[in-house]
DNA sequence: CCATCTGGTGAACGACCGTTCAGTCTGAAA
DNA sequence: TTTCAGACTGAACGGTCGTTCACCAGATGG
């Protein structure tokens, strides 16, 4: 064994040149589709032949992986924090949430579009490791809300904690083409939170 | 030239064999995604060689454009029907709007799903035609939104729209696995309008 | 100076997939 | 009974794609 990358590769420190190129293929897919790009082409767009990528990943998959997980832990864990510093107080800690995962969807669009749209290209492990964080971030979420509105099931409150999700993570498709400016990003952003929290508030 | 269809074949009635194998050709679509599934796949859920399928479709896009362009007329025409019958009372046009999408949205999650995911796996000239589609639908919720809340810019107004449909379009997130009874899909519907009309009425 | 590791190349392999084609079966019209 | 069109089969073709392999250049360090 030489320099085969474990599939586990989150080290303590970004390697450069990993991390460039799951920038780039993460582009890519977002784009294009996970089916719809070729190691060819990703190795084309970072300036390399298709079989070098071989030295930084197991395979494509493990693209996949490597650029969906981080997603799933940096909001569970960011969605943990904001509940956690709002105890008893239900009402912010949704204002913080809804105010961290709009400022997420809105400054990575490519990566929430991997993942809504190729989470399911994953082979069942993963898929599971993923979707287990995913669920465990929603769970945040039914918590708070059921706390600030008691008369939701838990049930009901998934569902709008989903249909949340689905309004603050429709940022690519208005984000795709034609990029606004420092003011656009910040009116987009209030309007988004206002929306999702008119969304989550019940009928006055 | 014998048997081959057409690649707009939608004719007047549903010739009962196409339009089957269409329903499940999406079904697999929807939760495989396009690539995902093949023409010999598709064959076996309907009982038939992959082959056999070139008697009713032109080829495997064919097939995706024919599920996805009804689609999007189906919204089109009917958004329109809703806005034009209340003129005047963009409230009560924007209540009649979410009505209708939360509506089909609910009953048609698989096609909403493909519709949503595998857009942009259709060649150019396909897929321009739909998203112009799209468009226009857009379009009609933005007129209604300015009208409504004159405060708003169209490409505000755009931000909110797609952000709706977002929210409403999370159908297939919980609707995949376990299947309600009918008062949980009349309970998720009301849920679902209320958080609709909750994200664009603006704070109060 | 040599050993080693890293990151790279180009050719090749095996699998899969969309599509075509020649031919078959069936059932209804003539 | 013959004809014929529609539906279908099985084999095959051509292309693409993920992956492997043998080999190589340059930096690093004992």
């Amino acid at each position: 064994m030489s320099s085969t990358p474990t599939e586990t590769g989150s080290g303590p420190v970004a390697r450069s040149r990993r991390e460039e190129i799951l920038e780039v293929a993460v582009r890519m897919f977002a784009t294009r589709g996970y089916h719809g790009v070729s190691m060819d082409d990703i190795g084309r767009a970072v300036d390399v032949t298709g079989p070098a990528l071989y030295h930084h990943f197991k395979g494509k998959e493990a693209m996949l992986v490597a650029a969906l997980r981080p997603v799933s832990q940096r909001l569970l864990s960011g969605g943990r924090k904001r509940v956690e510093a709002n105890p008893d107080d239900p009402r912010a800690a949704l204002h913080a949430l809804v105010e961290f995962h709009v400022d997420f969807a809105l400054t990575n669009p490519a990566v929430i579009a991997l993942h809504v749209h190729e989470l399911d290209r994953l082979p069942d492990e993963s898929r599971h490791e993923i979707r287990k964080l995913q669920r465990q971030y929603v769970e945040e979420w039914v918590t708070v809300l059921v706390a600030l509105r008691p008369e939701l099931s838990e049930k009901q409150a998934r569902v709008l904690a989903h249909a949340a999700f689905g309004l603050m993570n429709s940022t690519p498709y208005f984000t795709q083409r034609g990029q606004g400016g420092h003011t656009d990003h910040l009116d987009t952003a209030r309007l988004l939170r206002e929306a999702t929290l008119g969304a989550l508030a019940g009928t006055p």
